[in-house]
DNA sequence: TAAATTCCTGACCATTTGGTCAAATTAACG
DNA sequence: CGTTAATTTGACCAAATGGTCAGGAATTTA
């Protein structure tokens, strides 16, 4: 008996749906991250969710309210990093923390990122209206934080537009383009110690980068 | 009578072969770079392209045999990206000419990048040889390039890998995610302007964050 | 002009796709 | 226990997909 299927058993029918949503999503996040929207299949969502089609069906009517679901989980994982910026009103403090949620979300959960690249490079269909609000409204009230870090001296005039496009390509990278990383680091995942080279230097280059330290 | 048509015509038949085949790569490239390989039809790229899918299936055989010459052409311009790299031995000079020449080839070419990056997130079904090839030599060879800038003091000690992602996914996060940065910037596309000032933005970041100005 | 070659395309086909459904199984509960 | 509600699934369907093909049109060549 498995480890999952334990717990299905010990909370009975009640939590089956649960479990079960839940198997779904993370074969469903796998999948889409891979293949895109279109090029996704519910087959091989169910295959990797080790239950046939039309159960999977049954619990997610359609292949788009499957796809919202894995999409707003991603968003919510963002809002999530976001929260970290606000921590501390040092520059150096703020982009430190941040830089570093990022890159651990870029290790921890790399499908989400790609799920997320898909997206954006497919014009954002069902994302477009986060964009406009919640991640633009985001983007504009950091703008001015950086801004006045700027106007108080505290860190090098550049446009905070670009400065934060550079952290989010700089750490999502990690988790778009880890085969190729993978790739070039030999065949084998970065390990721990690399990891943290990565972070640090990411963290280093772009705090000395704007004057910061 | 389009300019296609007239260019066509002039020609005549011994360059409709020609013409028709890179009308239909550039549709081919824009269809992957949306959808990826599984996602894109090849009636979407006949559609594109403003000829029946039975005419496009005449010019290339199979949707592979299609893909894989689009893959080729990016590879290409890949490759005179790498080969600015070496115009100078100075590291600003050399960092400089080959962060702007990859900025500009991401507003060129966005598509391009943009099947790049599927590829990648696909795990490379089709460019792996590539990937272990020729890019982990260029990648090695220039990692000691930077690791002997940094052994003469000329530049801070970094890991020269981490620095080469950096300046990988920072300008090419300008094409994967340009409709993110458009939707940012008002919905509107970056002005010549604003470009220019992400382009300083990033190898100002960069050459500063590695002491290298 | 006649023959040969290249190009074009509507109609077609086997396979895959997202999704349905009825019938069976399992669990919940009075 | 027996009834009700939730879960499971094989079989099925219409639409979309990659690809084929026969025959016609255009162009080149002899």
């Amino acid at each position: 008996m498995t480890k999952v299927e334990r717990a299905i058993k010990s909370n009975s029918k009640a939590s089956i749906r649960q479990e079960k949503e839940k198997i779904i999503l993370k074969a469903a996040e796998s999948v889409f991250a891979e293949y895109g929207f279109r090029g996704a299949t519910t087959s091989m969502i169910a295959e990797r969710a080790k239950m046939p089609k039309a159960n999977l069906h049954y619990y997610f009517p359609t292949k788009q309210a499957l796809y919202r679901q894995v999409v707003d989980n991603i968003f919510n994982i963002w809002l999530q990093a976001a929260d970290s910026f606000d921590d501390c009103d040092d520059p150096v403090e703020a982009l430190t923390r941040y830089i570093e949620k990022k890159m651990d979300i870029s290790r921890e959960n790399p499908m989400g990122s790609k799920v997320w690249a898909n997206e954006i490079i497919r014009r954002a269909p069902v994302i477009q209206d986060y964009l406009e609000t919640t991640l633009k409204d985001w983007t504009e009230s950091r703008v001015s934080v950086i801004q006045r870090w700027i106007d108080q001296g505290r860190i090098n005039p550049v446009d905070p537009h670009y400065l934060l496009y550079m952290i989010w390509s700089t750490t999502q990278h990690y988790a778009d383009f880890n085969h190729q990383i993978e790739t070039l680091n030999g065949g084998t995942p970065l390990s721990d110690t690399q990891y943290q080279t990565a972070k640090d230097n990411a963290i280093e280059i772009i705090l000395k980068g704007i004057g910061a330290r």
